[in-house]
DNA sequence: CGACCATTGAAAACGATTTTCATTTTCAAT
DNA sequence: ATTGAAAATGAAAATCGTTTTCAATGGTCG
């Protein structure tokens, strides 16, 4: 890693080195706020502004893509050899992922048409997960709002 | 419009119905700043917030969706018969609309594989334009990198 | 008419993101 | 090892789009 960044003009320090070792440890879709959070715990006196410049870092080096679900944050998914959509709670925000393997046949070809040249396909499905469909039916029930 | 709007509780006021105007004749992917300054032009007594809640009101009777691109900026998209998909120029900020008849199939059957109740699909393809992908290739020439 | 409640406009609050700045650290070349 | 240039850091402040507050206004319906 630590070669991986200097060619590309990046020096290594202890910070980088934590942030990046928690993103790719414990790293999917997480937020801004999650990741310092997390790495919090191992080091207190990281800076805010450290894991944010980082998590940009990691984007621009191509290891992760921002993924905008609509809900005011931003979140850091790491970029795999597997593409994949988001099953995306409104309600919950959970994140579930899926395979795109036929969408994005699909896609590629739509930018050929359109002589696009595409750097990222986004595939997301907004709507209630299989339990917060069932709550939110509950909540619909006039027995169950609250007075 | 009118009615419509009073069947579901809310009322029909100057502001709004130029706003609900604006919107539906100049409408496709507007910003709240952009249809607030198209507004403008036609009332400039009318208060940004009212401009904006009333995009809000727009979607939440179900005429529009918001579309999140990841560049800061929430745009409004009216909702038509037809789903469409985008393809978002991340220089130029251009975006051009696709047909995704045969994507949405292969989306309803993730969800019902996750018991997922869908609300939207949003498929979007990000990447550089025609014009900006040639610019793109100037700009990369050394010959042509200002010193 | 009169009461009620949605709506409006201006301003302030909010919150995530991004920048600034002084200081510290890395790293390559001595 | 030393050094100098460039990059990185942390705290704080700035930014900027979005959202709320609040007092005043205005539409709807009995």
């Amino acid at each position: 890693m630590r070669e991986f960044l200097k060619t590309k003009g990046f020096k290594m320090t202890p910070q980088r080195e934590l942030i990046f070792r928690a993103f790719f440890e414990h790293g999917d879709h997480v937020s801004v706020d999650e990741l310092y959070d997390k790495v919090r715990e191992l080091d207190h006196t990281i800076g805010y502004s450290t894991v944010w410049r980082n998590l940009k870092l990691i984007c621009k080096v191509g290891l992760a893509e921002e993924v905008n679900l609509g809900d005011g944050v931003t979140r850091y998914d790491r970029v795999t050899q597997v593409p994949h959509g988001h099953l995306f709670c409104t309600n919950c925000k959970k994140l579930i992922e899926f395979n795109v393997d036929q969408v994005v046949g699909l896609l590629a070809q739509v930018s050929r048409d359109h002589a696009f040249a595409p750097d990222s396909f986004k595939v997301e499905i907004h709507g209630l997960c299989a339990e917060c469909s069932a709550k939110t039916e509950q909540i619909k029930n006039p027995e169950q709002v609250k007075s």
